[in-house]
DNA sequence: CTCCAGGGAG
DNA sequence: CTCCCCGGAG
């Protein structure tokens, strides 16, 4: 290898940086494709501090794909209370009944097929459990290689075509793994260390990183407590602690919530009961 | 107050 | 394309 391409001088270093410096999490010490998709369903919008105890606990209450597709739904959301978007839990159940069933399957564009999996999770699955060469491209991973390739406001499936061409064949796993370490401690959404980043050399953008703007502070704002969102979670939290609906939020909100949750499938309304499904 | 490993319905 | 779903840490 005398000439190396440009794109093979950044699979090496940010690859040699990834071995050095990877964080350490649960759901990296493991290939088997149910834990890995696990981890996946909770770390979608939820941290990844907050999601490390709950995939433990989890794995340790429902071993393998078989254990969780024999679960009630109702298990599942109480498993589940506190992660949010608690709709994912549902559909992580029904992937496991789909999979009992027919089993896994094999690539990206199968598992794409799966409830509640988009092309991101397919792709992660894809990648860290069966070792394809895929592009699992989350906000992170976007972010970087717009950011190193000077892709600015190309369209989405010019970024993810390129993304995928930088996937190194030989460790998809561990380069999915490194773009989103370097987009969640040094090429930050807000803020870049560039002088910092391992890739700073192959990077067009090194030193001179555009910054998203500001999601636009106008608008009127809504506190939390004031949303749908607010007394659904309320709801479903009473429900999987055993107590009684929430009685501080007015009947209009509750009904209001009550056949939002209906119509997910995240409630059973039996007249005048309420109860988890 | 902002930030954060998406997916799906309309 | 827009809007909805959730919650805790910093």
């Amino acid at each position: 290898m005398t000439n190396p391409s440009p794109d093979a001088a950044l699979q090496d270093t940010l690859l040699r940086w990834y071995d050095a410096h990877a964080r350490d999490l649960p759901w990296r010490r493991t290939r088997d494709p149910y834990a890995v998709l696990v981890s996946e369903i909770m770390l979608q919008q939820t941290q990844v501090a907050r999601v490390a105890p709950r995939f433990e606990a989890w794995l340790e209450r429902w071993p393998d794909i078989h254990a969780l597709a024999a679960a009630t739904p109702a298990d599942v959301l109480r498993e589940w209370v506190g992660l949010g978007y608690n709709r994912r839990a549902l559909r992580l159940r029904e992937c496991a009944q789909v999979v009992a069933r027919d089993g896994w399957p094999r690539d990206a564009a199968g598992l794409r097929g799966l409830p509640g999996v988009g092309p991101y999770t397919a792709a992660a699955v894809a990648a860290f459990a069966f070792g394809e060469v895929v592009a699992a491209v989350d906000v992170n991973h976007a972010r970087v290689v717009s950011r190193v390739c000077a892709l600015g406001d190309a369209p989405p499936r010019v970024l993810a075509a390129r993304a995928q061409e930088l996937v190194p064949p030989d460790r998809p796993d561990a380069w999915n793994h490194a773009l989103m370490d370097l987009g969640a401690t040094i090429c930050r959404a807000r803020s870049a260390d560039c002088p910092a980043c391992p890739v700073r050399a192959a990077c067009a953008s090194a030193g001179a990183v555009r910054f998203a703007p500001r999601p636009a502070a106008g608008r009127p704002a809504v506190r939390f407590e004031d949303t749908d969102r607010y007394v659904r979670g309320r709801v479903i939290a009473a429900l999987a602690a055993g107590d009684a609906l929430p009685g501080d939020v007015g009947e209009e909100r509750l009904e209001r919530a009550l056949a939002g949750l209906a119509q997910d499938g995240l409630v059973v309304r039996d007249g005048r009961e309420v109860r988890l499904p």
